[in-house]
DNA sequence: TCAAGACGACCGACCGGTCGGTCGGTTGCG
DNA sequence: CGCAACCGACCGACCGGTCGGTCGTCTTGA
Protein backbone atom coordinates (compact mmCIF):
# COMPACT_ATOMS: atom_id res chain seq x y z
CA UNK A 1 0.00 0.00 0.00
CA UNK A 2 0.79 3.54 -0.67
CA UNK A 3 3.64 2.89 -3.20
CA UNK A 4 6.16 5.89 -3.33
CA UNK A 5 4.03 6.70 -6.47
CA UNK A 6 1.37 7.24 -4.80
CA UNK A 7 2.50 8.78 -2.09
CA UNK A 8 4.41 11.73 -4.40
CA UNK A 9 0.94 12.27 -6.10
CA UNK A 10 -0.41 13.15 -2.80
CA UNK A 11 2.20 15.36 -1.68
CA UNK A 12 1.44 17.31 -4.47
CA UNK A 13 -2.24 17.24 -4.55
CA UNK A 14 -1.56 18.62 -0.76
CA UNK A 15 0.50 21.17 -1.89
CA UNK A 16 -1.39 22.03 -4.58
CA UNK A 17 -4.06 22.73 -2.26
CA UNK A 18 -2.23 25.43 -0.37
CA UNK A 19 -1.30 26.76 -3.14
CA UNK A 20 -4.86 27.00 -5.32
CA UNK A 21 -6.37 28.14 -2.21
CA UNK A 22 -4.00 30.82 -1.33
CA UNK A 23 -3.73 32.03 -5.04
CA UNK A 24 -6.87 30.92 -6.85
CA UNK A 25 -6.59 28.70 -9.86
CA UNK A 26 -5.56 31.28 -12.21
CA UNK A 27 -2.69 33.12 -10.37
CA UNK A 28 -0.82 29.73 -8.76
CA UNK A 29 1.35 28.86 -10.44
CA UNK A 30 2.53 25.30 -11.20
CA UNK A 31 6.33 25.94 -10.68
CA UNK A 32 4.63 27.23 -7.24
CA UNK A 33 3.21 23.89 -6.35
CA UNK A 34 6.40 21.81 -7.83
CA UNK A 35 8.34 23.75 -5.48
CA UNK A 36 6.13 23.16 -2.13
CA UNK A 37 6.55 19.55 -3.24
CA UNK A 38 10.02 19.82 -3.56
CA UNK A 39 10.08 18.87 -7.25
CA UNK A 40 10.64 20.11 -10.36
CA UNK A 41 7.80 21.24 -12.81
CA UNK A 42 8.35 18.36 -14.83
CA UNK A 43 7.50 16.19 -12.10
CA UNK A 44 4.26 17.69 -11.47
CA UNK A 45 4.01 17.02 -14.76
CA UNK A 46 4.45 13.24 -14.69
CA UNK A 47 1.80 12.89 -12.13
CA UNK A 48 -0.53 15.16 -13.81
CA UNK A 49 -1.33 15.62 -17.30
CA UNK A 50 -2.25 19.54 -16.79
CA UNK A 51 -3.15 22.23 -14.33
CA UNK A 52 -6.72 22.13 -14.91
CA UNK A 53 -7.10 17.99 -14.07
CA UNK A 54 -4.73 18.78 -10.93
CA UNK A 55 -6.85 21.51 -9.70
CA UNK A 56 -10.17 18.81 -10.31
CA UNK A 57 -8.25 16.32 -8.39
CA UNK A 58 -7.87 18.77 -5.56
CA UNK A 59 -11.27 19.72 -5.51
CA UNK A 60 -12.97 15.98 -5.87
CA UNK A 61 -10.75 14.79 -3.61
CA UNK A 62 -11.52 17.60 -1.11
CA UNK A 63 -15.41 17.02 -1.37
CA UNK A 64 -15.25 13.29 -1.18
CA UNK A 65 -14.09 13.93 2.17
CA UNK A 66 -16.01 16.60 3.10
CA UNK A 67 -19.22 14.17 1.66
CA UNK A 68 -18.40 11.44 3.76
CA UNK A 69 -18.06 13.45 7.10
CA UNK A 70 -21.24 14.81 6.52
CA UNK A 71 -23.14 12.19 5.88
CA UNK A 72 -21.69 10.43 9.03
CA UNK A 73 -22.44 12.68 11.46
CA UNK A 74 -25.85 13.27 10.06
CA UNK A 75 -27.04 9.62 10.02
CA UNK A 76 -27.29 9.53 13.63
CA UNK A 77 -30.67 11.48 14.01
CA UNK A 78 -33.77 10.11 14.91
CA UNK A 79 -36.03 11.37 12.54
CA UNK A 80 -35.57 12.87 8.98
CA UNK A 81 -35.76 16.71 9.56
CA UNK A 82 -33.37 16.14 12.30
CA UNK A 83 -30.89 14.48 9.80
CA UNK A 84 -31.60 17.21 7.62
CA UNK A 85 -31.00 19.81 9.85
CA UNK A 86 -27.59 17.96 10.74
CA UNK A 87 -26.42 17.37 7.30
CA UNK A 88 -26.62 21.74 7.68
CA UNK A 89 -25.17 21.81 10.59
CA UNK A 90 -22.38 19.40 9.47
CA UNK A 91 -21.84 21.41 6.10
CA UNK A 92 -21.91 24.70 7.72
CA UNK A 93 -19.22 24.00 10.37
CA UNK A 94 -17.02 21.86 8.27
CA UNK A 95 -16.21 25.05 5.97
CA UNK A 96 -16.66 27.52 9.01
CA UNK A 97 -13.65 25.81 10.50
CA UNK A 98 -11.40 25.54 7.54
CA UNK A 99 -11.19 28.02 5.36
CA UNK A 100 -8.67 26.63 3.06
CA UNK A 101 -11.19 24.02 2.60
CA UNK A 102 -13.70 26.95 2.19
CA UNK A 103 -12.36 28.60 -0.02
CA UNK A 104 -10.94 26.07 -2.69
CA UNK A 105 -14.63 24.79 -2.64
CA UNK A 106 -16.73 28.08 -2.91
CA UNK A 107 -14.63 30.87 -4.37
CA UNK A 108 -10.95 29.68 -6.19
CA UNK A 109 -12.46 27.74 -8.66
CA UNK A 110 -14.74 30.52 -10.38
CA UNK A 111 -10.98 31.94 -11.46
CA UNK A 112 -10.99 28.89 -14.28
CA UNK A 113 -13.36 30.97 -16.29
CA UNK A 114 -15.84 29.15 -17.98
CA UNK A 115 -14.61 26.17 -17.67
CA UNK A 116 -15.51 25.98 -14.63
CA UNK A 117 -18.90 25.97 -15.02
CA UNK A 118 -19.22 22.20 -15.58
CA UNK A 119 -17.35 21.27 -11.94
CA UNK A 120 -19.34 23.73 -10.15
CA UNK A 121 -23.15 22.52 -10.81
CA UNK A 122 -21.66 18.74 -10.35
CA UNK A 123 -19.77 20.04 -6.96
CA UNK A 124 -22.66 21.94 -5.65
CA UNK A 125 -25.27 19.38 -6.61
CA UNK A 126 -23.30 16.67 -4.67
CA UNK A 127 -23.67 19.29 -2.05
CA UNK A 128 -27.39 19.96 -2.55
CA UNK A 129 -28.11 15.78 -2.94
CA UNK A 130 -26.64 15.45 0.69
CA UNK A 131 -29.61 17.87 1.78
CA UNK A 132 -32.26 16.85 -0.59
CA UNK A 133 -32.20 13.21 0.15
CA UNK A 134 -32.79 13.82 4.26
CA UNK A 135 -35.47 16.36 2.96
CA UNK A 136 -37.40 13.89 0.42
CA UNK A 137 -37.10 11.63 3.84
CA UNK A 138 -38.99 13.90 5.82
CA UNK A 139 -40.91 15.14 3.30
CA UNK A 140 -41.84 10.95 2.74
CA UNK A 141 -42.13 10.94 6.40
CA UNK A 142 -44.98 13.88 6.52
CA UNK A 143 -42.74 15.68 8.72
CA UNK A 144 -42.86 18.79 6.17
CA UNK A 145 -45.02 19.84 3.39
CA UNK A 146 -44.42 18.17 0.21
CA UNK A 147 -42.66 21.00 -1.41
CA UNK A 148 -39.51 20.59 -3.93
CA UNK A 149 -36.80 19.05 -2.18
CA UNK A 150 -34.56 19.77 -5.23
CA UNK A 151 -34.78 23.50 -4.76
CA UNK A 152 -35.50 23.96 -0.89
CA UNK A 153 -32.02 22.12 -0.84
CA UNK A 154 -30.28 24.69 -3.06
CA UNK A 155 -31.72 27.57 -1.06
CA UNK A 156 -29.96 25.75 2.12
CA UNK A 157 -26.84 25.52 0.03
CA UNK A 158 -26.75 29.08 -0.83
CA UNK A 159 -27.66 30.32 2.48
CA UNK A 160 -24.60 28.50 3.76
CA UNK A 161 -22.87 29.50 0.80
CA UNK A 162 -22.96 33.07 1.04
CA UNK A 163 -22.38 33.17 4.91
CA UNK A 164 -19.50 31.20 4.50
CA UNK A 165 -17.90 33.40 1.88
CA UNK A 166 -18.85 36.26 3.87
CA UNK A 167 -17.02 35.26 6.98
CA UNK A 168 -14.25 34.08 4.59
CA UNK A 169 -13.47 37.74 3.15
CA UNK A 170 -14.82 39.63 6.36
CA UNK A 171 -13.95 38.19 8.98
CA UNK A 172 -17.69 38.16 10.40
CA UNK A 173 -20.10 36.60 11.58
CA UNK A 174 -18.07 34.11 12.94
CA UNK A 175 -19.95 30.64 11.98
CA UNK A 176 -20.45 29.59 15.33
CA UNK A 177 -22.74 32.59 16.38
CA UNK A 178 -24.64 32.62 12.73
CA UNK A 179 -25.25 29.09 12.48
CA UNK A 180 -28.33 28.95 15.28
CA UNK A 181 -30.01 31.59 13.17
CA UNK A 182 -29.20 29.80 10.19
CA UNK A 183 -31.10 26.44 11.12
CA UNK A 184 -33.94 28.52 12.72
CA UNK A 185 -34.35 29.82 9.24
CA UNK A 186 -34.14 27.54 7.29
CA UNK A 187 -35.46 24.82 9.23
CA UNK A 188 -38.95 26.57 10.51
CA UNK A 189 -39.16 27.57 6.76
CA UNK A 190 -39.05 24.55 5.16
CA UNK A 191 -41.57 23.24 7.92
CA UNK A 192 -44.40 25.86 7.10
CA UNK A 193 -43.66 26.28 3.35
CA UNK A 194 -46.59 26.28 1.67
CA UNK A 195 -46.10 27.59 -1.85
CA UNK A 196 -44.52 25.72 -5.07
CA UNK A 197 -45.08 22.93 -6.88
CA UNK A 198 -47.06 20.41 -4.51
CA UNK A 199 -48.66 18.19 -6.51
CA UNK A 200 -47.49 15.65 -9.70
CA UNK A 201 -43.98 16.31 -10.89
CA UNK A 202 -42.02 17.69 -8.26
CA UNK A 203 -38.40 16.19 -9.74
CA UNK A 204 -38.33 16.79 -13.27
CA UNK A 205 -34.68 17.41 -13.37
CA UNK B 1 -26.25 66.62 -20.79
CA UNK B 2 -24.56 63.83 -22.68
CA UNK B 3 -21.38 65.61 -24.03
CA UNK B 4 -19.51 63.38 -26.84
CA UNK B 5 -16.99 62.80 -24.17
CA UNK B 6 -19.46 60.94 -21.98
CA UNK B 7 -20.62 59.35 -24.71
CA UNK B 8 -18.11 57.43 -25.81
CA UNK B 9 -17.49 56.46 -22.16
CA UNK B 10 -20.98 54.75 -22.22
CA UNK B 11 -20.30 52.99 -25.51
CA UNK B 12 -17.18 51.84 -23.97
CA UNK B 13 -19.09 50.61 -20.70
CA UNK B 14 -21.65 48.86 -22.66
CA UNK B 15 -19.10 47.21 -24.72
CA UNK B 16 -17.21 46.09 -21.77
CA UNK B 17 -20.23 44.50 -20.10
CA UNK B 18 -20.74 42.53 -22.98
CA UNK B 19 -17.40 41.10 -22.69
CA UNK B 20 -17.03 40.70 -19.43
CA UNK B 21 -20.47 39.22 -19.02
CA UNK B 22 -19.45 36.65 -21.45
CA UNK B 23 -15.31 35.78 -20.90
CA UNK B 24 -15.32 36.73 -17.19
CA UNK B 25 -12.87 39.23 -16.22
CA UNK B 26 -9.51 37.35 -17.18
CA UNK B 27 -11.10 35.81 -20.68
CA UNK B 28 -12.20 39.30 -21.61
CA UNK B 29 -9.49 40.99 -23.54
CA UNK B 30 -9.07 44.78 -23.83
CA UNK B 31 -8.81 44.59 -27.71
CA UNK B 32 -12.21 42.66 -27.86
CA UNK B 33 -14.26 46.09 -26.40
CA UNK B 34 -11.81 48.05 -28.21
CA UNK B 35 -13.40 46.30 -31.40
CA UNK B 36 -16.97 46.05 -29.96
CA UNK B 37 -17.01 49.89 -29.23
CA UNK B 38 -15.35 50.57 -32.44
CA UNK B 39 -12.37 51.92 -30.78
CA UNK B 40 -8.64 51.01 -30.93
CA UNK B 41 -7.35 49.54 -27.95
CA UNK B 42 -5.65 53.00 -26.98
CA UNK B 43 -8.62 55.13 -27.35
CA UNK B 44 -10.02 52.92 -24.32
CA UNK B 45 -7.28 53.35 -22.19
CA UNK B 46 -7.84 57.11 -23.04
CA UNK B 47 -11.15 56.83 -20.95
CA UNK B 48 -10.36 53.73 -18.48
CA UNK B 49 -6.66 53.69 -16.46
CA UNK B 50 -6.84 49.98 -16.81
CA UNK B 51 -8.80 46.85 -17.10
CA UNK B 52 -9.73 46.87 -13.98
CA UNK B 53 -10.95 49.88 -13.37
CA UNK B 54 -12.88 49.58 -16.70
CA UNK B 55 -14.41 46.53 -14.92
CA UNK B 56 -15.32 48.02 -11.53
CA UNK B 57 -16.78 50.55 -13.35
CA UNK B 58 -18.92 48.23 -15.03
CA UNK B 59 -19.95 46.83 -12.07
CA UNK B 60 -20.95 49.52 -9.87
CA UNK B 61 -23.12 51.07 -12.75
CA UNK B 62 -24.52 47.93 -13.06
CA UNK B 63 -25.35 47.44 -9.57
CA UNK B 64 -26.70 51.37 -8.88
CA UNK B 65 -28.82 50.70 -11.74
CA UNK B 66 -30.22 47.46 -10.08
CA UNK B 67 -30.57 48.90 -6.91
CA UNK B 68 -32.77 51.68 -7.66
CA UNK B 69 -34.75 49.60 -9.49
CA UNK B 70 -35.38 47.45 -6.34
CA UNK B 71 -35.94 50.50 -3.95
CA UNK B 72 -38.98 51.52 -6.64
CA UNK B 73 -40.28 48.49 -6.62
CA UNK B 74 -40.27 47.45 -3.01
CA UNK B 75 -41.32 50.83 -1.86
CA UNK B 76 -44.91 50.49 -2.62
CA UNK B 77 -45.97 47.60 -0.03
CA UNK B 78 -48.18 48.44 2.94
CA UNK B 79 -45.91 46.14 5.51
CA UNK B 80 -43.01 45.79 6.35
CA UNK B 81 -42.65 42.20 5.69
CA UNK B 82 -44.18 43.07 2.51
CA UNK B 83 -41.62 45.20 1.49
CA UNK B 84 -38.85 43.14 2.58
CA UNK B 85 -40.64 40.31 0.74
CA UNK B 86 -40.72 42.37 -2.44
CA UNK B 87 -37.22 43.54 -2.49
CA UNK B 88 -36.67 39.50 -2.79
CA UNK B 89 -39.08 39.45 -5.39
CA UNK B 90 -37.57 42.00 -7.33
CA UNK B 91 -33.76 41.12 -6.79
CA UNK B 92 -33.83 37.63 -8.08
CA UNK B 93 -36.54 38.30 -10.79
CA UNK B 94 -34.28 41.32 -11.58
CA UNK B 95 -31.48 38.69 -11.97
CA UNK B 96 -33.76 35.62 -13.36
CA UNK B 97 -34.60 37.97 -16.74
CA UNK B 98 -31.06 39.26 -17.43
CA UNK B 99 -28.42 36.54 -17.68
CA UNK B 100 -25.86 39.25 -18.43
CA UNK B 101 -26.55 41.35 -15.27
CA UNK B 102 -26.70 38.02 -13.21
CA UNK B 103 -23.42 36.68 -14.79
CA UNK B 104 -21.39 39.84 -14.50
CA UNK B 105 -22.69 40.47 -10.79
CA UNK B 106 -22.14 37.06 -9.49
CA UNK B 107 -19.73 35.01 -11.41
CA UNK B 108 -17.10 36.43 -13.29
CA UNK B 109 -15.68 39.18 -10.62
CA UNK B 110 -13.97 36.03 -9.24
CA UNK B 111 -11.57 35.19 -12.21
CA UNK B 112 -10.21 38.60 -11.33
CA UNK B 113 -8.46 37.09 -8.77
CA UNK B 114 -8.38 37.87 -4.84
CA UNK B 115 -8.42 41.59 -6.43
CA UNK B 116 -11.98 40.91 -6.22
CA UNK B 117 -12.58 39.98 -2.43
CA UNK B 118 -13.29 43.88 -1.37
CA UNK B 119 -15.30 44.65 -4.13
CA UNK B 120 -17.13 41.42 -3.35
CA UNK B 121 -17.90 41.92 -0.10
CA UNK B 122 -18.93 46.17 -0.92
CA UNK B 123 -21.39 44.44 -3.90
CA UNK B 124 -23.24 42.25 -2.04
CA UNK B 125 -22.99 44.02 1.38
CA UNK B 126 -25.10 46.71 -0.97
CA UNK B 127 -27.30 44.40 -1.57
CA UNK B 128 -27.84 42.69 1.08
CA UNK B 129 -28.49 46.08 2.91
CA UNK B 130 -31.57 46.48 0.67
CA UNK B 131 -33.22 43.47 2.57
CA UNK B 132 -32.14 44.36 5.94
CA UNK B 133 -33.18 47.50 5.80
CA UNK B 134 -36.60 46.26 5.38
CA UNK B 135 -36.50 43.50 7.74
CA UNK B 136 -35.44 46.10 10.31
CA UNK B 137 -38.38 47.96 9.89
CA UNK B 138 -40.50 44.26 10.07
CA UNK B 139 -38.75 43.50 13.36
CA UNK B 140 -39.22 47.03 15.02
CA UNK B 141 -42.97 47.73 13.71
CA UNK B 142 -42.69 43.57 15.37
CA UNK B 143 -43.76 41.89 12.35
CA UNK B 144 -40.88 39.56 12.17
CA UNK B 145 -38.74 38.47 15.87
CA UNK B 146 -36.05 40.37 16.51
CA UNK B 147 -32.93 38.24 15.04
CA UNK B 148 -30.18 39.62 13.86
CA UNK B 149 -31.33 41.01 10.47
CA UNK B 150 -28.02 41.56 8.74
CA UNK B 151 -27.49 37.59 8.98
CA UNK B 152 -31.06 36.92 7.70
CA UNK B 153 -30.23 39.15 4.91
CA UNK B 154 -27.73 37.33 3.90
CA UNK B 155 -29.26 33.91 4.43
CA UNK B 156 -31.67 35.27 1.53
CA UNK B 157 -29.53 36.98 -0.64
CA UNK B 158 -27.21 33.81 -0.44
CA UNK B 159 -30.62 31.88 -1.50
CA UNK B 160 -30.67 33.59 -4.12
CA UNK B 161 -27.58 33.80 -5.29
CA UNK B 162 -27.89 29.90 -5.50
CA UNK B 163 -30.58 29.62 -7.58
CA UNK B 164 -29.46 31.85 -10.19
CA UNK B 165 -26.09 30.75 -10.44
CA UNK B 166 -27.70 26.82 -10.63
CA UNK B 167 -30.05 28.51 -13.18
CA UNK B 168 -27.01 30.64 -15.04
CA UNK B 169 -25.34 27.18 -15.64
CA UNK B 170 -27.89 24.56 -16.01
CA UNK B 171 -30.82 26.27 -16.97
CA UNK B 172 -33.09 25.14 -14.77
CA UNK B 173 -35.17 25.54 -12.35
CA UNK B 174 -36.64 28.83 -14.36
CA UNK B 175 -36.75 31.65 -11.83
CA UNK B 176 -40.30 32.11 -12.12
CA UNK B 177 -40.76 28.70 -11.07
CA UNK B 178 -39.02 28.53 -7.64
CA UNK B 179 -39.93 32.00 -6.74
CA UNK B 180 -42.60 31.12 -4.89
CA UNK B 181 -41.06 28.60 -2.81
CA UNK B 182 -37.80 31.01 -2.19
CA UNK B 183 -40.18 33.34 -0.98
CA UNK B 184 -42.44 30.99 0.74
CA UNK B 185 -39.21 29.38 2.56
CA UNK B 186 -37.33 32.58 3.57
CA UNK B 187 -40.03 34.66 4.43
CA UNK B 188 -41.98 31.83 6.90
CA UNK B 189 -38.55 30.97 8.04
CA UNK B 190 -38.08 34.26 9.40
CA UNK B 191 -41.47 34.79 11.00
CA UNK B 192 -40.86 31.80 12.74
CA UNK B 193 -37.35 32.04 13.75
CA UNK B 194 -36.28 31.94 17.19
CA UNK B 195 -33.07 31.49 17.94
CA UNK B 196 -29.98 33.49 17.80
CA UNK B 197 -28.93 36.68 19.34
CA UNK B 198 -32.65 37.46 20.35
CA UNK B 199 -31.44 40.29 23.01
CA UNK B 200 -29.19 43.02 23.43
CA UNK B 201 -27.38 43.70 20.09
CA UNK B 202 -28.67 42.91 17.23
CA UNK B 203 -27.01 45.30 14.94
CA UNK B 204 -23.26 45.25 16.47
CA UNK B 205 -22.43 45.40 12.18
C1' DT C 1 27.95 -12.54 -9.02
C1' DC C 2 27.80 -8.85 -11.69
C1' DA C 3 27.91 -6.22 -16.16
C1' DA C 4 24.39 -4.73 -19.46
C1' DG C 5 20.35 -3.11 -20.48
C1' DA C 6 15.58 -1.41 -19.42
C1' DC C 7 12.68 1.52 -17.01
C1' DG C 8 10.25 4.54 -13.88
C1' DA C 9 10.70 8.92 -11.73
C1' DC C 10 12.23 13.20 -12.04
C1' DC C 11 14.99 17.44 -13.68
C1' DG C 12 15.12 22.17 -15.55
C1' DA C 13 16.29 24.93 -19.52
C1' DC C 14 13.69 26.35 -23.03
C1' DC C 15 9.85 27.48 -26.24
C1' DG C 16 6.02 30.04 -27.98
C1' DG C 17 1.84 32.28 -27.63
C1' DT C 18 -0.62 35.73 -25.12
C1' DC C 19 -2.11 40.29 -23.62
C1' DG C 20 -2.09 44.48 -20.59
C1' DG C 21 -0.21 48.50 -21.24
C1' DT C 22 2.63 52.31 -23.84
C1' DC C 23 3.74 55.99 -26.87
C1' DG C 24 4.80 58.57 -30.94
C1' DG C 25 1.90 59.89 -34.35
C1' DT C 26 -2.53 61.47 -36.73
C1' DT C 27 -7.00 63.74 -37.14
C1' DG C 28 -10.39 67.21 -36.91
C1' DC C 29 -12.73 70.72 -34.54
C1' DG C 30 -12.83 75.52 -32.62
C1' DC D 1 -2.47 76.84 -34.15
C1' DG D 2 -3.62 73.90 -30.29
C1' DC D 3 -5.65 70.50 -27.91
C1' DA D 4 -8.68 66.62 -27.02
C1' DA D 5 -9.64 62.31 -28.86
C1' DC D 6 -8.08 58.50 -30.91
C1' DC D 7 -4.93 55.15 -33.59
C1' DG D 8 -2.29 50.86 -33.78
C1' DA D 9 2.32 48.98 -33.97
C1' DC D 10 5.05 47.55 -30.56
C1' DC D 11 7.01 46.05 -26.02
C1' DG D 12 8.14 42.72 -22.61
C1' DA D 13 6.75 40.10 -18.62
C1' DC D 14 4.58 36.04 -17.89
C1' DC D 15 3.69 30.98 -17.64
C1' DG D 16 1.78 26.44 -19.17
C1' DG D 17 3.66 22.90 -21.27
C1' DT D 18 7.67 20.19 -23.59
C1' DC D 19 11.58 17.32 -24.11
C1' DG D 20 16.22 15.64 -24.14
C1' DG D 21 18.67 14.12 -20.52
C1' DT D 22 20.03 12.04 -15.74
C1' DC D 23 20.05 8.79 -11.99
C1' DG D 24 18.99 5.05 -9.09
C1' DT D 25 16.78 0.58 -9.05
C1' DC D 26 15.30 -3.63 -10.97
C1' DT D 27 15.77 -7.50 -14.32
C1' DT D 28 18.31 -10.67 -16.92
C1' DG D 29 21.43 -14.11 -18.30
C1' DA D 30 25.93 -16.05 -18.80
Amino acid sequence: MTAPREATRDRILEAAEHVFADKGYHDALVDEVATATALSKGGVYFHFPSKEDLFFAVVDRLADRLISKVERESSTQPTAIGRAEAALTAVFSALGKRRRLARLLMVQGYSMGNAFERKRVELFGRFASLIRQRLDEASAAGEIPPVDTTIVAHIWLGAINELVIRWLYSGEPAPMEALPILRSVLVEGTRASHAGRVAGEAGNG
